[in-house]
DNA sequence: GTCAATTACGTTCTCCGTAAGGATG
DNA sequence: CATCCTTACGGAGAACGTAATTGAC
């Protein structure tokens, strides 16, 4: 038996106006055409619906039990139909980005600005993480997708690069090279270092390149970037991040000076599971923003 | 958009196998028939439910939302039918019938037996009342159908005779007629009577015929027919009782004669609302019943 | 006699299967 | 190059509509 939203529905309206006539024409079909409907909807199921003559047409007491029946799957039909729908044109559903702190703190908000007033029914939510973590939430599928530094065993996953940024150095006002318009890596001989924590990707990328330089290195290893703000503004050390964490260091007691090292750059990946396939809401924030990446970050003048 | 069992399974069952020529054999169908049964899915849906190559095939992130309405679905529709037919072929269901106390301490009881015999999964009710509260339950659609006398009002049901019995005169053996192989309604007069309650049918039937014959009556006015037997029993009046009735009489301290009153008979009727149809139980049960009413009921033999 | 459901019948259209086409690993 | 999904196409059967038939009031 092959029950269709079509006979559902059929059999629920001449259930309703036991008239086939009336019926047939509310269902956009002839009278023959609906008759022989029933009829086949009666066959199938081996139970007559309808007692009828030619002048009187009423429910049958098993009709009157799949009645009840009938309107609750017509019901479920159209509502499991309606969501489906809602999701693929983003009117409802959910997306879960995990995210470098430096992206979560500007890019990531301006594109789920952007997202919420085209669509307000899909729930957003952002885990501002370091790369490692970043990573471990697309394994557990706790988020459609992360925007984040290369990390380890990347090779599980389905990556591509959105960006790769400049690095600058962050330094004190009163530092010997914070007048400087640009500096080298070899100017940075001598200074002394504070890092951010070992698995941060800012880390990761400084790391090979102050170990050239033979700066000094302080032991402090911290996690939040205005922590290390803070630590520079008070003449405890430089620094090199990467350009979209700038954000946080456009202050009054912060000097900013751009690293000539062309060769050094740190890249900004898309990082999903294997073989999965974003959701349509999904998509649609990832397009918006990689938009607001594209486009380079409205730069905070960085009063000096 | 036209939601088809059919249809739902098929989405299932590639969702499970991920594979369209496994899917398709498991549907008896082409590969080519289910790919175009999936494709008219997607397209009726709207979206695409599966991300695929010609090498793998995966549900989207939408297709993975509708899978498990799409199994609810499925299952809520089995079981509609399943239940459908279950009652359509009496192997679940429920039957309620109101019969008059005459028929309701042997007849229908038998019915029931043998009915529930054959068909152990449907529940059966009945209602022992006098007739007006046989018709009332039939009103108020709490019975299938009523085995009663009529009543007032009688001709807003849907009436059949199912058969009309004799009346018997039910004395104290001391009794001036405890002897006779049969008595007329002339001979009945100056007896003392007890009665059935007035609304009772045996009371409504005798009523016109004791009138006619100028007995005395009693004050005294009974619903159940043992009372009545012990009241006879105990020489306080006699009465007239239909065929069906005489189990209640069938006692070596009364005695029990034909009434030759050919015109005088008490009809059971089989009382429905009007236009209803039996369910398929209700009817088996009382095509059962009937052969029961057929057949002269097994005669205690009454001793005097 | 009229209204309404069913049946008859020719037509249309959906759906299926065979077979060719094309993409992927 | 083998696998496997998609497209092409012709045919079978389901479903539809018009029209005639039957049945109830």
């Amino acid at each position: 038996m092959n029950l269709s939203h079509r006979v559902l529905k059929a059999f629920v309206e001449l259930a309703e106006c036991r008239h086939f006539t009336r019926a047939a024409e509310r269902c956009h079909l002839s009278q023959s055409a609906f008759s022989q409907l029933i009829q086949r909807l009666e066959q199938d199921a081996g139970v007559p619906m309808f007692v009828r003559n030619t002048r009187n047409v009423s429910l049958s007491a098993e009709g009157a039990l799949f009645l009840e029946r009938a309107r609750r799957l017509i019901a479920d039909m159209e509502m499991s139909v309606a969501d489906l729908r809602d999701h693929a044109t983003l009117r409802k559903g959910r997306v879960a980005v995990a995210a470098l702190p430096s992206l979560a703190a500007d890019v990531v908000p301006r594109a789920f600005a952007r997202f919420h007033g085209k669509h307000p029914g899909v729930t957003l939510e952002i885990f501002d993480r370091l790369s490692d973590a970043c990573l471990e939430l697309v394994r557990q599928e706790r988020v459609d997708f992360a925007l984040t530094a290369p990390g380890p065993r990347l090779a599980e996953f389905q990556c591509r690069l959105l960006r790769s940024e400049p690095f600058f150095l962050v330094c004190s006002p009163a530092h010997p090279l914070a007048r400087r318009r640009r500096v080298t890596l070899r100017e940075l001989a001598g200074c002394e270092f504070v890092h951010m924590a070992r698995n941060s990707s800012v880390r990761q990328h400084v790391d090979p390149l102050t170990a050239g330089a033979g700066v000094l290195e302080s032991s402090i290893e911290i996690e939040q970037l205005a922590t290390l703000a803070g630590l520079i503004a008070n003449g405890l050390g430089v620094s090199l991040v990467p350009e979209l964490t700038l954000f946080q260091f456009a202050r009054r007691d912060l000097a900013v000076i751009p690293l000539d090292a062309p060769t050094l750059r740190r890249p900004l990946l898309l990082v999903q599971r294997k073989g999965a396939v974003l959701s349509a809401a999904a998509a649609e924030l990832l397009a918006i923003t990689e938009e607001f990446l594209a486009r380079p970050m409205p730069r905070r003048k960085a009063v000096s």
